[in-house]
RNA sequence: GUGGGUGUAGCUCAAUGGUGGAGCACCUGACUGUGGCUCAGGGGGUUGAGGGUUCAAAUCCCUUCACUCACCCCA
């Protein structure tokens, strides 16, 4: 076999995309449910959008770009995350011209270079939102009540909420200053990435995993502590909705995301469904973003998911059908010629049909038929072209009859397809 | 970037140094034109690739590639 998909990439073949599109459906209506309008955008943007928007620092800027120069020489980047794209645009169209919320959601693959590992790939797909315009904590609540309940609703077992505020310009700052006078003593204990990340970005010295740097924090400062009374209070306020709807969540004040956009709240979906890639949804505040690429202070937020790994915890059986079509078995030449114009009067009428190409036995093309999960087949030989009638079969119930061939398409699809024409 | 595991028929897997098999799937027939059950037969493989050890390698050794899981990081 010669070619091969890339590393990281994977086919979603037909069975697959049946669960797809039931995801994507079941996505679709609930942004509509809450005022999202879809938004597409591009897949690739200037290097620099990224680079700026997500921070110099962050993984992902640094080591996980696709990036590559196009023929004109200007430097390009496919996109590892749909945030920045969408504040691009918001900019740039002027869609926040009019005032007030404006609240957008996209899908579409997303590009990383990252080793392949369940649940991680280096073409994967996110569906997200973003809302712009709303500073106060019920937007925040309303995004996390809106992420939770949809996939909960999916049945997702093991969910958890966890949600955390890093706080804004005030008060960050003293925060982070806080860590590096308390880490860097003890520096030398720390794994050989925090050393880096002290200078950095003491922030994801919280999050290290390495049995080291989690003992070494036990005595660290607590960033509730620093928040400044407006950030306090917009958090105990997310709290408060949150409760006041119901939604479960823990506070989970060592929480740090991986890009530096965020301010205030931030929140990741965790699920035991999965391995060690175990974030299924997650998202924040980010109040700078859009002042930060040029445009008027304009708070906003969003969140995303991983289409693949929500995938991975639903169950096989959770697909959008296709129609179950009616088979043509054709039997001779004549009849294959007699079945042809029928098959494009059934199509054209909305109806989905099938048949054999090869006029191969009956046999065959009723096993053909199954297959398909064809729920009627249409039988013709010689003896019904000489008669003006099919056998018209009922491959649930096992019955068939004999229908005339003028009634034929008025039986299969009795009610005149109206749309389209 | 680092480590572990696995590569044998379309799929799931046997065969631990001695003639590469099974189940499922597919095709044909029993059934001259009626699917799912049954029975019989059939097609399919450079055992991921390259090299080495041996009278003999799917099996042992080396290299390489792919897949996979984990670290890291993230959705």
């Amino acid at each position: 076999m010669k070619y091969k998909a890339i590393k990281g990439t994977r086919d979603i073949l037909p069975g697959e995309t049946q669960r797809w599109q039931r995801l994507e459906r079941l996505f679709r209506e609930a942004f509509a449910r809450y005022g999202y309008s879809e938004i597409r955008l591009p897949i690739f943007e200037e290097t620099a959008l990224f680079a700026r928007g997500l921070g110099d620092t962050t993984d992902i800027v640094e080591k996980e770009m696709y990036t590559f120069p196009d023929k004109g020489g200007n430097s390009l980047t496919l996109r590892p995350e749909g945030t920045a794209g969408v504040v691009r645009a918001y900019l740039e169209e002027n869609l926040g011209g009019e005032g007030g919320a404006v609240k957008l959601w996209y899908t579409g693959p997303m590009f990383r270079y990252e080793r392949p590992q369940k649940g991680r790939f280096r073409q994967f797909h996110q569906i997200g939102a973003e809302l712009f315009g709303v500073g106060g904590p019920e937007a925040d609540a309303e995004l996390l009540q809106m992420v939770h309940a949809t996939i909960s609703a999916l049945g997702v077992p093991g969910l958890s909420l966890q949600i955390n505020s890093l706080g804004d310009g005030a008060c960050r700052p003293d925060f982070r200053q806080a860590l590096i006078e308390y880490f860097r003593p003890l520096a030398p204990q720390l794994c050989e990435n925090c050393r880096r990340r002290l200078e950095t970005n003491p922030l994801r010295i919280l999050d290290c995993k390495a049995e080291g740097c989690r003992l070494l924090r036990a005595g660290a400062p607590d960033g509730r502590e620093f928040l400044c009374a407006p950030c306090r209070e917009h958090f105990a306020a997310v709290c408060g909705l949150l409760d006041a709807a119901a939604v479960p969540y823990i506070v989970n004040p060592a929480m740090v995301r991986g890009l530096d956009y965020y301010t205030r709240t931030t929140f990741e979906l965790t699920s035991s469904g999965l391995g060690a890639q175990d974030t299924v949804a997650a998202g924040g505040r980010y109040d700078r973003l859009v002042e930060e690429f040029g445009g008027a202070a304009t708070p906003g937020l969003g969140f995303a998911l991983g289409v693949e790994r929500l995938l991975l915890l639903l169950p096989p059986d959770a697909v959008d059908e296709a129609p179950r079509p009616v088979f043509l078995a054709a039997l001779g030449a004549a009849a294959r010629r007699a079945v042809w114009p029928w098959l494009a009067e059934l199509r054209g009428r909305g109806v989905a049909a099938e048949w054999d190409y090869e006029g191969r036995s009956l046999k065959s093309q009723l096993r053909r038929a199954d297959r398909l999960r064809a729920r009627q087949v249409v039988i013709v030989g010689e003896n019904e072209l000489a008669a003006g009638v099919v056998q018209l079969r009922d491959m649930s119930e096992k019955t068939q009859r004999e229908v005339a061939t003028a009634d034929l398409i008025e039986t299969l699809a009795p009610t005149a397809y109206a749309e389209g024409g």
